[in-house]
DNA sequence: TTGAAAGCGCTAACAA
DNA sequence: TTGTTAGCGCTTTCAA
């Protein structure tokens, strides 16, 4: 302990910090105003205050160093005045992304965000759900790992929710999402038109549905518009190891495909180093593309080609519907964007 | 409105949906006892219920699908069982990997985190900070972007606040921080010692403080184990940009060095892009070694030698600080791990 | 333009 | 073991 502790009972002492923070009370006090002058005033509004008087407060404020009571306001007007938002792992950098365009989009509106880990686990992902909601929350984004089947429609008295990174429909939740079907149609599209490949991979996560998912349909529909055999399926975990486990997969085939399309960043990132480390180079030996699009894409060598998914107007929009307690059961759909770089194999 | 009101003196009426939610006196009163006694159920505390009483009022708390408001909770008991978490960018994956240990440590004690990033401007951060506070947040957990000098002793009032990610004391203040002047010495002494080489380049942050910045201090000191010269030094900012950037200028020079040592992971990011983009290949070219040691460092190719800081630990230990209200004024120092991968040289 | 005062829902000290 | 009640700090209606 370096510090010293001020002597209790001197009175006359130059003033000992206050153990406690000011109150509007004591702002009130300071400036000989009524507290709801130092309301009006906080709040600029709903009742006008004279300019004089405004100033004076103002300054009582600035000398006391006082700071609104969000806790208490919270109580009054019935809101938290946060949202939460529910990701299966913010180490993620598509989720770390995401994240940082909520907190943004939530930090405008004067709005905290109150951020969860599910694990990627749906029993956890509920529990977070109910208690967020029990946080009366203004509202509740969540990226959900549950397939439509498995997500019960919201219990009464839930907070508004609504769903981010759905690349479809949930019946009874607001969604939104990326059009993933044509985001992996395009940049597959990209390699069997331009680059004229035949053979392509796909590696995406284990499916734990009964339909299709949308990536997957789109990498076929893709092959399909070209008259071609739909390529092969490696099914992983979402996570760099995942990526970087499938690639040594494929590279160890005897018919090694000429190209492959990595249904998320993170995949990708470890797929390159699969790539590199077999002493292959990318994309003359193998083209690699991905869907996702984080800055992260723009940072591997070479740079990669990808489906970018538009994070921030997703994420902005969100906030709205949720904000908005728009009606439930839509789903919003954003068009993606081929960002095309080198490692499809363009200069 | 699509709810009807109730009529309000018909007693026998099936009671239609309340249009608020049930609050501890509703509960009271269907269970026929006061509100303190649906307080010491709901809380297990701090009085004891007779098990039929306590029985009755579960009922009725699952008849009206009670559940106790958090903010009126808070604003009582002057705490919100969440802590809050100042990064100055949750996008970088080393502040995302430090929420990531945040969180998980702070829901193993029934905690939430709010998150809230700076933007590395200080002046956001005092705000947030301040915001965060008047919330009631139990623990403030803040990566400050202020020097020392530039950040005043916290306002009375304010909630336990510890700085994380400080590699330095701040007087008033307790810090966690890993000992980034150890760890830049061990990495840049395993390029002059392991591999030889006598030309290092530092890439780092802009100083905007008097006292040199740790990393700068440490590899200053391990050239001077050496008996040799300090190798030059590049300003620059905290992303990767800053490091592509950095990477572009000291390629450019007539003397280039025959390594760079980055503060950063994401510095390091933006590095690698440049020197592939330049044609060359590291660490034939140019050796390539960071600070931070993410997840990131593992999958870039090639893999990059770093020091390490321990950041799960250094979260958990944030986090028992300021819960247990430690001494301010303390600095906690963790080791880092000299890490050694490819991008040194090492086969 | 300003002040007084009634709560928002909850906890816990105090009384019974 | 249970009930009564005084606030926590704030917003806002109502009165002056």
């Amino acid at each position: 302990m370096t510090t010293t502790l001020p002597a209790p009972e001197v009175q006359d002492a130059p003033a000992p910090a206050p153990a406690r923070a000011a109150t509007r009370a004591d702002v009130a006090r300071a400036a000989g105003v009524s507290t709801a002058v130092v309301s009006y005033v906080v709040n600029e509004g709903p009742r006008r205050v004279a300019p004089h008087t405004a100033a004076r407060v103002r300054a009582a404020i600035a000398a006391l160093a006082y700071s609104p009571n969000v806790a208490a306001r919270s109580l009054r007007k019935g809101s938290s005045e946060m949202v939460g938002l529910v990701v299966p792992d913010i180490g993620n950098p598509y989720f770390a992304e995401l994240a940082r365009a909520v907190e943004v989009a939530a930090s405008e509106q004067g709005l905290l965000v109150a951020l969860a880990s599910s694990q990627a686990d749906g029993d956890v992902e509920r529990e977070l759900m109910a208690e967020l909601s029990s946080r009366n929350v203004d509202g509740l984004l969540v990226s959900t790992v549950r397939p439509p089947e498995h997500l019960p429609p919201p219990p009464p008295g839930h907070r508004p929710t609504v769903l981010v990174n759905a690349s479809r429909p949930y019946p009874g939740y607001a969604a939104i999402g990326a059009d993933a079907a044509q985001g992996a149609y395009d940049v597959v599209d990209h390699l069997l038109g331009v680059h004229g490949h035949t053979s392509v991979a796909l590696v995406i996560g284990a499916s734990t549905e009964r339909l299709p998912e949308p990536r997957e349909e789109g990498f076929a529909n893709a092959f399909a518009a070209h008259g071609l055999p739909p390529g092969p399926v490696v099914r992983t975990v979402f996570s760099r190891t995942g990526g970087y486990e499938a690639l040594r997969r494929i590279l160890s085939w005897r018919h090694r495909p000429g190209a492959v399309f990595l249904s998320s960043d993170e995949q990708a990132s470890g797929a390159y180093r699969a790539v590199r480390e077999a002493g292959l180079e990318c994309p003359e030996d193998i083209a690699l593309v991905a869907y996702d699009g984080t800055s992260h894409s723009e940072f591997s060598w070479p740079p990669m080609t990808v489906s970018r998914q538009p994070i921030a107007a997703m994420a902005r929009a969100a906030l709205a519907t949720v904000l908005g307690s728009s009606p439930v059961g839509n789903h919003q759909e954003f068009a993606t964007e081929l960002v095309v770089r080198r490692s499809c194999g363009c200069p």
